[in-house]
DNA sequence: TTGTAGGCGTTATCAA
DNA sequence: TTGATAACGCCTACAA
C-alpha cells in the first residue's frame, strides 16, 4: 500500500518490478515498443502501488501541458454556462483538461494573461474581449487562440461566431412581415461587439424597411438589465412599441416580466418581444422565446476542434467559421 | 522581441542581465533576498524579454501545482453554474486555479479521478457523489478534498452543507401554518443524497403533522423532469394537492410551468408550489419562487477556505460545516 | 526489446 | 547577497 504523503513515481514501479524506469515510462506510453511480457509486469505492479503518471514532469519535457485555458466573464449571461459545459466536455472528450478563468472585470485581464502564460496552456479560448495587444502576446508566445463569438476589426485572429446581423435580419424581417411597425431596442454593454452586431444587424434591417427613429436602450445581458432597459424604453417614447428585439434571451425575459407585471402589457397580444441565444430557460413555457438559437454544441465542438488543431499545426492561418442561428418561433411574439 | 515559437526561460533572462539563472529565480520569489539592484536589473531584463517563470517546472520542484479541481456533474441543475462562478473567484483572489471537470455520467468518475490525480491538483472540491472507495484514495494520496452539499454516511469527510432537512421543515411549517393539508413531493434522483435528505426532510414534518399518504415523484433536477414529475402527480391523485414540494427550484418552475400553462391551475391561488436553492432564475417575476436560500457566497466562501486550509495543514481532521438556509417567502406559495 | 544518460525549467541547498 | 549544483519525475535519443 502506498505510503500517504510520498507520491509514488515511476521509479518506484521500476525498483519493484526489477526494470528501467524508462521501461516503466514506455509502458505508458500508447503505441511504444514494449514486449507483452513487460507490459504486464510493469502494469500489475503499478496497479499495486497506485502508480499515476506525473502529468507535471510529462508536460515539462513533452512541452504540452494538455491544458487549455477557457476565459468566460459574463455569467449572468445564462449562454455562458451552457457553453462552458459543451466546451468542456468536448475537450474532455479528447483528454484535454479545462483551466478555468472567469473574470470579474475587465481590467483583470492582464493579470489573467500571466497566468495563463505561466501555466503553459496548449491553447486558449476566450469568451472574452481581448485588445489588439492582448492577442499580439497570444502569437509572439505561439499559443493558439480561437475566439468565441468575438473577433477584432482589421486583425486576423481564428474564431468560431454565429452570424449576429443575419439573425437579426430574419428577426426583424419576421416581425415586419408580422405586421409590426413600431419597434424598441435594447442592446448589450456599449463595448460588446457581439451586441454592437445584434443592435445594429436590426436597427440596418429596420431602416432598409423604412422604419425610424428606434430608441435604443443599453442593458448589460442581465435580467435585471432588460427589466430596467424596458422601463427606460417606455419612458422615452409616447407609446408602448409593437416590438422590442433585445440583444439576449435573459435580457429579454427580463423585459417581457417587466411589461407584463410592471406594467400589465400583454406579451404577446400587446407587445412582441424577441431575444438571441437560444437558451434552454428562453424555452420555458412561461416564456417561449422567440428567439435566435445559436447552434451551441455545434459551435462549441467547431471551437474545439479549431483549436486543438492549431495546437497540432501552429502554422494554420487565423480562420473565421460563421454558424447561422436558426429562427425559433416561440410565443413570445406576434407572427401573424 | 521574443522569437516565437521559443519560450523564453530564466536562463535567457541570466544571460542578457549577466548575473546566474538562480538569481533571476529569486527575483521572481516574494519575500527572497536579493539586492534592489539585482532585483531592478533582472525585472527590467525579464520584462524587456517577455519572461514568466514556468508554472510547471515550479510545480515539479515545489510538489505545489497551485491548481485545484473542482467536480461538478449536473450542470441543467442552475445553482450549479452559480456555484462554480463563486468558486472559480473565490480560488483566483488566492492565486489558485481551477482545473474544471464536467461529468457527463456517475460511471466516468473513476477515469476522470484518474485525471486528477495525473495533473498533481492540490486539492480537490466535489460537488458531485463520490463513493466511499473512491474517497479513500484522496487519503491515500494526501489529497485534500471537500464535499459540497454531499457527505458520506459513516465516513468522516470534509464538506460544506446546507442543513437540507432544516430548510424543508422550515417550508413545511410555513405552508402548515397557511393551511396546506394535502400534498406531493417532487424529488430529485433516487441516488441522490441532497434529494434523500431534502425529501426525507419534508416528509418527517409532515408525518409528524399529521399528514399521510403523500406521493412522492422522482424527477432529475432539471426543468423537464419538474414538469413530467407534476403530471405524474397529477395522475397518481384523485385531485391536486394543496402544495407541491420540489427538491429543487428549477424542478419547482417546471412544476409551475406545467400547473399553470397544461392544466390551468393558478398557481399560488389553487397551487402552492417551494423549491429549494434560491437560484437567480427563481426570483424572476414570472416565479418569484418560495423557497430555501442556500447562502452561496457564504458557503462558496467556507468551501474554498476550507480547502485551501488543508493544502497548507493536511494534517488537519475532516471537518463539516452546516449553513442554514433562509426561507425566502416568494409567491409561488398561498402564505396566508 | 531494453537500459543508460541527458535534459525539460524551476526551486532549494550550501558555499563563497 | 550571490552563484554553483543537485533535485523534481518524466520522456527520448542512443547504445546494447
Amino acid at each position: 500500500m502506498t505510503e500517504s504523503g510520498k507520491r509514488v513515481t515511476s521509479y518506484d514501479v521500476a525498483r519493484v518490478a526489477g526494470v528501467s524506469q524508462s521501461a516503466v515510462s514506455r509502458c505508458f506510453k500508447p503505441g511504444a515498443s514494449v514486449s507483452k511480457k513487460m507490459r504486464d509486469k510493469v502494469m500489475t505492479v503499478a496497479r499495486e502501488l497506485g502508480f499515476q503518471p506525473n502529468a507535471i514532469a510529462r508536460s515539462l519535457i513533452t512541452r504540452r501541458s494538455n491544458m487549455v485555458a477557457v476565459i468566460i466573464n459574463n455569467f449572468t449571461n445564462l449562454y455562458y454556462p451552457e457553453l462552458l459545459v459543451q466546451l468542456s466536455r468536448g475537450f474532455d472528450r479528447r483528454g484535454v483538461h479545462v483551466l478555468l478563468f472567469t473574470l470579474e472585470q475587465e481590467s483583470d485581464v492582464d493579470k489573467m494573461l500571466d497566468q495563463v502564460w505561466q501555466y503553459q496552456v496548449d491553447g486558449v479560448i476566450s469568451a472574452a474581449r481581448l485588445s489588439r495587444e492582448q492577442v499580439t502576446f497570444f502569437e509572439e508566445r505561439g499559443v493558439p487562440l480561437v475566439f468565441y463569438n468575438r473577433a477584432l476589426q482589421d486583425f486576423p485572429v481564428s474564431a468560431i461566431c454565429c452570424n449576429q446581423e443575419e439573425g437579426e435580419r430574419l428577426l426583424v424581417n419576421r416581425l415586419h412581415t408580422a405586421g409590426h411597425r413600431s419597434f424598441g431596442v435594447i442592446g448589450g454593454p456599449t463595448d460588446s461587439v457581439v451586441s454592437y452586431q445584434r443592435t445594429h444587424g436590426a436597427l440596418d434591417r429596420l431602416r432598409e424597411l423604412g422604419v425610424k427613429n428606434v430608441p435604443v436602450v443599453e442593458g448589460d445581458y442581465s435580467y435585471d438589465s432588460g427589466r430596467a432597459a424596458f422601463r427606460e424604453l417606455l419612458q422615452g417614447m409616447k407609446k408602448a412599441p409593437d416590438a422590442v428585439i433585445c440583444a439576449n434571451d435573459v435580457m429579454a425575459i427580463g423585459c417581457m416580466d417587466a411589461a407584463r407585471h410592471e406594467f400589465a402589457i400583454s406579451v404577446p397580444e400587446a407587445l412582441s418581444v424577441v431575444g438571441f441565444d437560444g437558451t434552454a430557460t428562453g424555452a420555458w413555457s412561461s416564456y417561449r422565446l422567440t428567439t435566435i438559437d445559436q447552434p451551441l454544441e455545434i459551435m462549441a465542438e467547431a471551437a474545439v476542434n479549431m483549436l486543438l488543431e492549431r495546437v497540432e499545426n501552429p502554422e494554420l492561418p487565423p480562420e473565421q467559421r460563421t454558424f447561422s442561428g436558426v429562427l425559433l418561433e416561440g410565443e413570445s411574439a406576434r407572427l401573424d
